[in-house]
DNA sequence: TGCGATAACTACGTTATGCGTAGTACGCGA
DNA sequence: TCGCGTACTACGCATAACGTAGTTATCGCA
């Protein structure tokens, strides 16, 4: 355990920005936390999401399947994004605290 | 589906506080965060805390067993909190963005 | 024209972790 | 002495995380 790491909640976060395939996710997720999530991860997280309907895919584009965030997926990130922001907060401010 | 859960993560911010047993942990964490873990995932967290040397066990009172944080598991859950904050504010500004 | 690199996956197996259920033992109040 | 709350231990299953390997297609380049 080295760092940071919420598969499903990087997916939905990197969608966010708009639609993607898998490839691209996995470097947009880089740079955005620098997590690098291997093949077996990101798509095992990628079928999890769609079939819970936070996800879905778009017409496939050659080789790629891009997928976009639902109205649903767009709820769940928010409210754990919110949750996730306050736990750090008072994380934080406990650590601070010493 | 609603709420954060790191089990790891939870004890060490828990452990930020001051030194507690497991018991005491469990409500301090649904204090800090609503999540209420089981036992099993609970001591299975503490054990694998302790022997990466995150949190170490302060002398036993009566029946239970208090642990406390390490100077390395406060590096490890500063360094977490903070990518954590970083990535919920990256994340929750793209959500706000649209 | 042939070769390697990169893109974009699929398939598969191995851990380990999350999480629930049970069960134990102790103390306390009614 | 019954039951409730505390503080654990023990067990076991399902699933998710993660790595490796393999596949096909495309592109640059000598």
């Amino acid at each position: 355990m080295g760092h940071y790491s919420d598969p499903p909640l990087l997916v939905l976060a990197s969608l966010a920005n708009g639609p993607k395939h898998g490839h691209a996710m996995i470097e947009d997720i880089v740079r955005l936390c620098g997590t690098r999530l291997g093949p077996g991860t990101l798509y095992g997280a990628i079928a999890r999401l769609e079939q819970q309907g936070w996800i879905e895919p778009t017409p496939p584009e050659e080789r790629r399947q891009p997928y976009r965030i639902t109205a649903a997926g767009l709820r769940v990130l928010r409210a754990k994004l919110t949750t996730l922001r306050q736990f750090a907060k008072a994380g934080l401010d406990r650590v601070e605290a010493l």
